[in-house]
DNA sequence: AACCAGGACGTGA
DNA sequence: TCACGTCATGGT
């Protein structure tokens, strides 16, 4: 037994529900929480509440590949403009149009094919659930995408791990800097499986812990040397 | 002026 | 399998 369980209390207690995935303000989101932007949803678990939401969760976990969120919610809201946050809409852009619109996101080249070809995937989803494989499959598709898509758009019990989770377990000393992000994935998943049995809680429970690890590391893991001043590595480093 | 941002992909060994 | 270069704008 590890201490995955005890840290996810900790970050719980230092800094509450954190309301992921953030969408574009709309009714029954707060955007009042401290140093984020609009969209989120602290404590609330029935997002996405529609299609619509939905997909708009898949474009922003593309967009904001190694990119901060700031530079997302512009090419977002450029999207929206542009009635592009549906599948249909952002397919019936001209290239250069969706290209423009994606540029403060970062390489719009590469996003904006990832993107068209979304549309057609999603559609062709029809609503259904797509397993872990077959988004893996999909060009710009990688393993932190495909499970930041099944945890926050689809509500599927998948850990995601980035590159802030790594920093912070392995300045913890329980990995070292190598480990497959499978293994930090199983890390995580099997004690979180044990300690919350229930698939539906357990969804809530990742939910909150990546997007926790996010804005814990935003404070303490953002410059080197990574984890000055950080509290935990008192409290729980190996 | 570097370095970083809620990574993924193509390549070569 | 895996280390490495590439993709690109925007903030610190």
């Amino acid at each position: 037994m590890n201490q995955v369980v005890p840290l996810y209390h900790q970050l719980m207690a230092l800094y509450g529900p954190q309301g992921w995935w953030p969408l574009l303000g709309h009714d029954g989101c707060n955007p009042t929480k401290t140093g984020s932007h609009t969209g989120y949803h602290p404590g609330r678990y029935d997002f996405p509440r529609n299609r619509h939401e939905q997909f708009e969760i898949i474009l922003g976990a593309v967009l904001t590949q190694n990119t901060a969120w700031t530079s997302v919610e512009r090419a977002l809201n450029n999207l929206s403009d542009l009635h592009a946050l549906t599948p249909e809409g952002l397919a019936a852009l001209e290239e250069a149009t969706l290209k423009a619109a994606i540029r403060p996101a970062g390489y719009y080249n590469q996003k904006a094919g990832y993107l068209l070809s979304l549309c057609k995937f999603f559609q062709e989803l029809d609503g259904a659930v797509p397993h872990r494989r077959t988004l893996l499959a999909q060009r710009g598709i990688g393993p932190e995408t495909a499970d930041a898509m099944l945890l926050y758009a689809y509500g599927q019990p998948e850990f995601v791990v980035d590159a802030y989770t790594r920093r912070i377990v392995t300045a913890l000393g329980w990995i070292d800097a190598q480990v497959s992000y499978d293994a930090v994935k199983a890390l995580f998943e099997a004690p979180l499986e044990a300690a919350f049995p229930n698939a539906a809680f357990r969804v809530q429970v990742y939910q909150e812990y990546h997007a926790l690890l996010v804005e814990h590391a935003k404070r303490f893991y953002s410059r080197k040397p990574y984890g000055t001043g950080c509290p935990l590595v008192e409290a729980l480093g190996g």
